[in-house]
DNA sequence: CATGAATGAGGGTTCATTCAT
DNA sequence: AATGAATGAACCCTCATTCAT
């Protein structure tokens, strides 16, 4: 007796259900979990309150599933960039890129991993700490590369550069992101050299 | 006549006032800017609510005062560290070493700068850039002198390699924080080798 | 030309009616007026939210329609078992037999009536009283009869005694619905011995 | 340094509080537990809505505390009418005065009772039946001493009898309560006349 | 000075109801 | 007829802030 959901009607409630998660990341991402408030998200959304709550069980949840996914784009974004077969320079270049593309093109995505979710609910702060470890794993990986390679610099505990990078990285990347018209290239390649020589990078012969 | 509170009165109040800054900074630095209420910061301090609003005008108004006293102090910690006549190398390392220890033996000082206010109160968000820039221009006060020193890698942009290391040091400081008995030495020594690596330093001969 | 649902629609559509009120009435009688939701009835009549608002105004109508229709129910089955020509004992036996073996087979009618409106809409608690009005009014009819027939104690008054009757039953109903496997008979055959002591029962000679 | 609480503030808050559970007791009694809001009962005590918190917990603690006290209330007057030496026909007058008083002089306390928890959350609907199996005790408990005394009907099962006339009671003291002028000293002879032909009462010669 | 009772704006969430498809 | 996405009033509750004592 049900009727067929209509492709179109399925398709439209998709869409919507994106664009509410796109207002929502916005918000969160200006405000931080606790500022942002869901009346902040419906009307960022121009929806209803109640529609909220018909796509998303709760500020929480919606917050969490964000939270995560976001960070598995980027982490899918880096691994993607480090993957295939060439040698540390090029992967770190490529990572770099990819790295600061995202941030020249979807700011939000890194203003929610960054300052959206601090000081929030005890849940959401595993999941911070979380993504920091695997942002770490991510350098990580590839300073091991390197390191296999023979072209870091030894001794180093390769764990710490990769937090030290990746913290740096994201120092850099939060002032950009204040300036009206960030160069992204000229940031990029400073990132590349300064990375390089803080893990002690010598071209292999 | 005028008043005038007595020289042991004024104390006696300094101290409360003292005690309720402690107080709220132990219970901002844990739960974040929006999660702390005042009832929580009141109920550390063993005192009544009213007391609260005797000593400060509002919430918001103690956090920012907090957190510019806690970045001013470390702020001054790092220019104590990097005053006087030594070359860059001594320098950095003092400036490492005093960080580390105020991370290490205040650790809620490092916490309420790093993270008890983000996502919070547009005020207080440009206090936190603030702070930011002027921790990384600390660090670049002190690349300048080595680079006046002719100890660093050129070129490179002194303003991006602080923030850098600005950066990558909270990062694992947080890292570290996170631990139960976090090993301040060692990383502190890491975090020594490291920075040089990353400005390029090279010993004066 | 005018439409006219043939016949067969129309049953169609009665059946559906039913089925909902019947999902409602379960719903009603488990969760009482307010803590059930229209979803909750919709889910438990497998439609969807809409069908609910094309067969019924709305929840309070639908509710009070159902109480009522409940009640007629009942009210109808003891006034079935109350006609007749029969000594008043026989009356009062198969009235009460009546009533307990609604409640034996049927506790949702029962719960209904007797939880389902408590402190519901005002309209509802109108009808509630009704109800108990009506109620009492079977009990007092039997009763007029059997002081008729002259083997009822004098002086009583009837309708308070009905009244005594109609809350003394549902009270004992209601313990019994709580057990898991209640003993009908018993609780029946002893409350006809009860209630006839309650009027001062004495056989005509 | 704690400042006495002087005795009177004390006083003056404790007066506050009871006031405050006498509004709610009145607005739950009315519309019982779902329909009354926490707004209806702070209108009714004409406070802000931070008040009731300030004194209670939440509303489904209030009300249940509230009903647990009622409870304890009515079971108590009971209690205390049915203690001492004197027969069977002595105390249960004494008891029926002492129920029927209630009612008369504090309906909202009935109403609350019969009323006000049914179909409520679920810990609320435990202490309801919590409620009628201790109303129905105390009632046992008389009969046990009239069966003890050889002026009861045998056989019969004390307990349904005792279930019988809480529940016979409690329906007409709710009708007698929707009168404006209710006769409550007729309502109370009839009662225990009533009560004593159920229970097969024959004075010991 | 210090207290804590009192306030009420505002937050998250529910749910009866509507209406375009 | 039937659907279910969408709505928004209203609920419970929190918490920064005030002020009489």
């Amino acid at each position: 007796m049900a009727y067929r959901s209509s492709e179109k009607t399925r398709q439209k409630k998709d869409a919507k259900r994106t664009a509410m998660m796109q207002a929502a990341m916005k918000v969160f991402a200006e405000k931080g979990y606790h500022a942002a408030t869901v009346r902040d998200v419906v009307k960022q959304a121009d929806v209803a309150i109640g529609t909220f709550y018909f796509y998303f069980p709760d500020k929480e949840t919606l917050f969490t599933y964000l939270y995560e996914e976001t960070a598995d784009f980027i982490l899918q974004s880096l691994q993607q960039a480090t993957s295939g077969s060439a040698d540390f320079e090029t992967k770190l270049k490529a990572t770099m890129q990819s790295y600061l593309n995202i941030a020249a093109y979807e700011p939000a995505v890194i203003q929610l991993l960054l300052v959206g979710g601090v000081g929030a609910v005890p849940s959401l702060h595993e999941k911070r700490i979380q993504f920091r470890e695997r942002l770490a794993g991510a350098w990580q990986r590839l300073l091991r590369e390197g390191h296999e390679q023979g072209v870091l610099a030894t001794p180093q505990d390769l764990r710490r550069s990769a937090e030290y990078i990746a913290g740096g990285i994201d120092e850099i990347v939060l002032t950009l992101l204040r300036l009206p018209n960030p160069n992204t290239d000229v940031a990029t390649a400073e990132l590349i050299q300064t990375t390089l020589r803080l893990v002690g990078y010598q071209a292999a012969e």
